[in-house]
DNA sequence: TTAATATTTTAGACTAGTTTAAAAAATTAA
DNA sequence: TTAATTTTTTAAACTAGTCTAAAATATTAA
C-alpha cells in the first residue's frame, strides 16, 4: 500500500490536474502542500516508479489510470467523513476538514464502505463536492458558479469552491448554505456583484468574489 | 505532540506495567511490538526524556503520572472507536481492533469527546474493558475471571482478557458473550473445567484456558 | 565466586521523508 | 539570439524510526 505521504500528494496533484491530464508542475504542488520544490521533486520520482504519475523531466506530472483510483479513493474517504462528522457528529462545516484530513488516512476500504452504507450512500459532501462510489466513480453533475448566472434567475445553492473557515463562516452568518433557494434581484454589470433574494424573505449584497466561490443549480421547484 | 510510534509504545508499556508501576523490560516491550530490543532501548531514551516514563538502564521501565495521562487518553480513544465500530457500523466484535488501532491515532480530543456524547458517554468497550472518561478516569470495577469461581453461582459474563480475533469467534460461536447470564453447573478438580448453563437455556463444558480468560460478575437479579 | 548464559545497550547502517544550497535546464526579455 | 531570470533538479545532510552485529552488564548455575 501507499503511505500517508504518498496518499496526499495523489490526492493533490489529482486536484491541481482536473479537467484533463493538464500537466501540474512541480512548485505548484510544492506550494498546495507547504513544502519545497525539491521535496516534490523526490516524491514524484518515487511516485512514477510506481506508476502512479507519468513524469518528465522538467516538464511536470499528470496522474496515470492507477494514480486516479488511489486519488478517488482517498478523496471519497475525505467526503465522506466529513459528511459524518457534520451530520452525525454535528460539527460545524468549517471545522471538519483537518480532521478529514486525519481519518482518510487511517480508514479501510472496508470502514468506508460500512460508513457509506450507513449516511445512506449519499453524493454530495457538506461543502457540495460529488462523493465516489464504492467503484471510484464520480457523479457528473451540472453545477454552475453564481457569477455565471442571470437576473431574475431562480437557483439552489449545491456546494462551494472555496473551502476556507473564514468563507464558510462568512457564507453561514449570511445565510448562504447548500440548499438555500435563491433569486437573482439585481446584477452591477461594472464589478458583477449581485443583489440576491434568500428564500424569499430576506436580501443580500454579494461581491463576485464571493459569488464565483458559491456552485448553484436551476431551481426546477 | 506524541508521534504514532510513542502513542503505541506508552499504550504497550502502560499495560504491561499495569497494576502499579511495575518495571517493564526491554525485550517484553519488544515482543509485544514485534520489534527488536535495541529499537526499544533507542525509543525508551526518547520517552524518557519527553518525562513519560522512568528509566535506569539495564533495570526497565515505568510510565510516569505524564505518561499515564497520554496512555490513558490513546486507550480511551481504542475503546471508543471499538465501540463506534461494532454498535453503529455493526462490524463484530473480532473485527474491529485493527481498525481501532489506526483511528485512535487520528482523531484529535475533540472528535473523540463528541463521539463519546453521540454513544452516550458508555463506560465500556465491546470487550468489557473500562473506558477512560475525558478527564482520563477510570472507574473501578469488581470484575473476576470466570476460572476462580465456585459451583452454583449466577454469573453475568462483562468482559474477557483474550482479544485474539480466535477465542472471540469461539465464544461467539457457544454463546458466551459480555451480558449473557451463566450459571455454574460443575467444576473437575483435576483441570478446573466447567460445565455452564447459559441463559438457563443451553449447557457447555469449558476448559480452564478458556474460563481464565472471561470476566464476569455476580449476577444480583 | 568464578563461569556460562541471557539480557540490554551501543554502534553503524538503512529507509522515507525532509531541508538548504548549488547546478542545470527552461523561459522571458532585450 | 544572447543574456537575465525563473524553475527544476541534484547533492549533501538531517530526523524518526528501523535493523543486525558486537560489546557491556546482569543473572544463574556449578
Amino acid at each position: 500500500m501507499n503511505t500517508y505521504t504518498e496518499e496526499n500528494y495523489m490526492k493533490v496533484i489529482y486536484h491541481l490536474s482536473e479537467g484533463q491530464g493538464v500537466l501540474v508542475n512541480t512548485s505548484t504542488i510544492a506550494s498546495s502542500l507547504s513544502t519545497t520544490s525539491a521535496s516534490v521533486t523526490d516524491m514524484i520520482k518515487r511516485l512514477a516508479e510506481k506508476n502512479l504519475v507519468d513524469y518528465e523531466k522538467y516538464k511536470g506530472v499528470k496522474v496515470t489510470s492507477k494514480g486516479e483510483k488511489v486519488a478517488l479513493k482517498i478523496i471519497r474517504k475525505h467526503r465522506l467523513w466529513e459528511l459524518f462528522l457534520t451530520k452525525v457528529l454535528k460539527f460545524k462545516w468549517d471545522e471538519v476538514h483537518l480532521m478529514a484530513e486525519e481519518l482518510e488516512h487511517a480508514s479501510s476500504d472496508e470502514l468506508i464502505d460500512r460508513m457509506d452504507e450507513y449516511l445512506g450512500f449519499p453524493t454530495n459532501d457538506p461543502h457540495g463536492d460529488p462523493i465516489p462510489d464504492s467503484l471510484g466513480k464520480l457523479q457528473s453533475v451540472s453545477q454552475l458558479s453564481l457569477v455565471d448566472c442571470l437576473v431574475a434567475e431562480n437557483m439552489v445553492i449545491v456546494g462551494v469552491t472555496d473551502h476556507s473557515a473564514s468563507f464558510l463562516q462568512y457564507l453561514e452568518r449570511v445565510g448562504l448554505m447548500p440548499g438555500k433557494k435563491i433569486k437573482i434581484i439585481e446584477i452591477q454589470e461594472y464589478d458583477k456583484s449581485m443583489m440576491l433574494e434568500i428564500e424569499s424573505l430576506s436580501t443580500i449584497y454579494v461581491s463576485a468574489d464571493v459569488s464565483k466561490n458559491i456552485r448553484v443549480q436551476l431551481n426546477e421547484s
